[in-house]
DNA sequence: CGGTGTGTTGAAAGGTGTCAATGCTAGTGG
DNA sequence: CCACTAGCATTGACACCTTTCAACACACCG
């Protein structure tokens, strides 16, 4: 039973951030009742819409995006393993912006109230949430950082450097390779880029030898070259772990 | 000393999202016991370095923004009176971003043990501060759509329809004008733009008749018109109350 | 076997950046 | 009261990154 709770994916994430006790430990995977698979291509939560509910991902790929009045598309940022959808369905009513599935994924589904308990009843992991709230908004201000204030090279590169630690940190990179389920249209509006122009960004970060992208597969090579590169400073990333001082009641 | 509650702009902004009881009122008074001018041009908050409080702005315009290795800027969003400074001190030992006072400012100063505590004893308030987090990153989301996919002109018209709307909510806005001490540089780096081409930007939208801007004022003439030119849908900044079912402590 | 989605390439147009210079205003000090 | 400076706004010419439009290649799949 150590073991399960050990190896669950949500566990581990909140583990980097606070010494879970054993009694919070089963409340996290007591909420992960409720686990089901989704096709690639599904709409999990829809701009505009009332949250049904909070989702963690235990497997696959999605992204968020908003679709403008003009027809066009911004895609905001990846929900990878151990992520969580929706998880202001807590305190918001409806949602800004909508997630879809990138490839079949499984995920937990949790009814908001019972997250909205926590902050009755489990104080840290209730400070947990805000703290992924607040990393989640770390992450979309350097993504502000690149859109408005780098190249298309270097755009590209420093996501890819991004994605490349947030896959690690759940294990799933074998010496910089992962998979990477993601097309050349959803990595441009992601980027504030056309297609055709994201299409000759690859290309050239594939003839500076930075990158292999065949099908469905990525590879760094020159992590620490392309680093220097594009200016990537991972420490936006790193998991400072919560003050103490939060009573548990739990 | 009601009247005194109701009039406080912090307690305005969170009986937006929900009911507070006295008791809570009074704690979110006693958190404002010790407040201090701030001169222009101050950094509050310094990218990668420690919190060291929260704050307040009971008065003032501030600014985040971030440095990039390229000697480049990026700012990411305004900080207005009512607004939290350094949040995220709750639970991040180091800021993600700079925050700059652009005008002189009043705030209040709080040590961030005392948000911890919160979570332990006002749960109701702990809500509450992963909102103003979730609402942030609504911001950043939208902010993203702007300079990602937005040419210069409705970047910059969408922008100044939010603070619009930002500074109506804390009372601050008449007959469509109010004080606006953003310099041409800073709005640039904010939309991911040049001074140059800020410059000619803002010079199209006063052609238009959108605006008027001198000094440190602005006048959004033809509000509506602008909105539609724009594609500005400000839901994401609507308030959307809390739900219920978080039981209070204190 | 013919769709459909995705990747690829070329040529031309255009939005935005770069560089450089000037004007303007407020503040400072002689 | 007048230089002098610093910060900000403004303008022009030109380069260049990115978009647009269009066409074609390729793989997968029912």
């Amino acid at each position: 039973m150590g073991n399960l709770k050990d190896t669950n994916p949500w566990i581990k994430k909140f583990s980097l951030v606070l010494e879970l006790t054993d009694i919070e430990k089963d409340i996290l995977l007591s909420l992960q009742d409720n686990c089901e698979k989704i096709p690639a291509k599904t709409d999990l939560v829809t701009e505009g819409e009332e949250f049904k509910y909070t989702y963690i991902i235990k497997e696959g790929w999605a992204y968020h995006y908003k679709l403008l009045a003009n027809g066009r598309q911004q895609n905001l940022n990846f929900a990878l393993c151990g992520d969580f959808i929706g998880l202001y369905a807590t305190v918001f009513k409806k949602s800004e912006d909508s997630v879809k599935a990138l490839t079949d994924m499984t995920v937990c589904k949790i009814a908001p109230e019972r997250i909205i308990g926590l902050f009755s009843n489990a104080p840290r992991l209730a400070a947990t949430i805000c703290w992924v709230a607040a990393r989640d908004g770390a992450i979309l201000g350097e993504h502000i950082t690149r859109i408005g204030r780098r190249t298309a090279y270097d755009r590209t590169g420093h996501l890819l450097l991004e994605l490349l630690r947030r896959v690690e940190a759940v294990s799933l990179v074998q010496s910089n390779a992962f998979e990477f389920p993601v097309t050349q249209e959803i990595l441009a509006d992601m980027l504030g880029l056309t297609a055709v122009h994201m299409n000759r960004t690859i290309r050239a970060l594939k003839d500076d030898g930075m990158i292999t992208l065949d099908g469905k597969r990525i590879i760094i090579h020159k992590r620490a070259e392309l680093r220097a590169a594009v200016g990537f400073d991972p420490s936006y990333l790193q998991h400072s772990t919560l003050p103490k001082g939060i009573k548990g009641i739990a």
